[in-house]
DNA sequence: CATAGATCCTGTATGC
DNA sequence: TGCATACAGGATCTAT
């Protein structure tokens, strides 16, 4: 899915384009994405209309858009989601799943405005969060992120050096601290120097501190460049996609050589999808070593 | 509670 | 060409 620069690209998009917007009607095309709302599609679709946009928030990967009675609009993007404000006329995406008619013209084009749910594998979602508007309470189990001014890196680095899980796994654990996902990770631990099965406990006070540091500047370093895109599914609400990817180390990079020290980056299975890292620059810890050699 | 693994879904790329 | 497999920026549920 999009990570915490791409997210942020879009809750922006949003807070210029349909903040102050009135919802005229809901139209849900596929009921995936709104199995978090408990009354279904139709329930979700009655419960918005006519109701007034006031903002759009966002704490890690999850958006919200705050109504402006208390109540919030909850979404995640999941794998592939995408929102887009469109003119009413443009042609309807292959993978629209849920379009709300935005009251008003568009003045540069005299048009009705959309905001579209476009999401091809449904990972992610959309709900009403009753009392959302301040911070929903389906995602009061979710950390802050590295970029919220709030975030007490303190407690997150003594919390990661109580854990037993590799480094990596906690870095995606998203109530420890949210936002980073499988790139940003990998490229924090490349940058820090650290193998991602490394277990948390058995890092130094000041390792942590420095691949915090380096998870929070290479997801401002993306987010300056409008996040990182491989293909059109990772685009903001205007449909254009970053830059970021051209600034990868370690991230999809298999066999090519490390930028440091010119070992070729190697790629391994995890958690069913991919891990890339510079076997010289990030040294397996023992008990990795010993398993793979079978000298355990 | 912490941990590791399986699962939800669709599409694309690759190999036989 | 068809078919099978692997893989994809994630969160959540499960058993242990």
């Amino acid at each position: 899915m999009p990570e915490l620069p791409e997210v942020e690209v879009v809750r922006a998009g949003l807070e210029r384009h349909v903040v102050g917007a009135t919802i005229a009607a809901v139209e849900v095309l596929h009921d995936r994405p709104v199995r978090r709302h408990p009354t279904g599609a139709s329930g979700f679709a009655a419960a918005l209309t006519g109701r007034r946009i006031a903002g759009a928030r966002r704490r890690g990967k999850y958006l919200w858009l705050p109504l402006d009675d208390g109540d919030a609009i909850l979404g995640h993007l999941g794998m592939s989601g995408q929102m887009l404000v469109q003119p009413t006329s443009a042609p309807v995406e292959r993978h629209l799943r849920v379009r709300f008619a935005l009251t008003g013209t568009d003045p540069r084009t005299g048009q009705g405005r959309e905001l579209r749910f476009v999401d091809q594998r449904m990972f992610g979602g959309l709900s009403v969060s009753v009392g959302g508007a301040g911070l929903p309470p389906e995602i009061a189990h979710i950390a802050r992120d590295p970029l919220d001014p709030e975030f007490d890196d303190a407690a997150f680095v003594a919390r990661l050096r109580t854990r037993t899980s590799g480094v990596k796994r906690l870095l995606l654990d998203q109530g420890l601290i949210s936002g980073v996902g499988n790139i940003y990770a990998d490229e924090a631990l490349w940058r820090a120097r650290l193998h991602g099965e490394r277990p948390g406990n058995r890092l130094t006070r000041a390792q942590a501190v420095e691949l915090l540091g380096h998870a929070r500047a290479v997801m401002n370093e993306a987010l300056a460049q409008g996040g990182t895109s491989f293909d059109a599914l990772y685009v903001n609400v205007n449909g254009e996609s970053g830059y970021f990817d051209r600034s990868l180390h370690a991230y999809g990079r298999e066999a090519e050589p490390c930028d440091r020290c010119g070992t070729p980056i190697r790629r391994v299975a995890f958690m069913n999808r991919s891990s890339y890292f510079c076997p010289r620059c990030q040294s397996a810890p023992r008990s990795v070593r010993a398993t793979r050699t079978g000298s355990a």
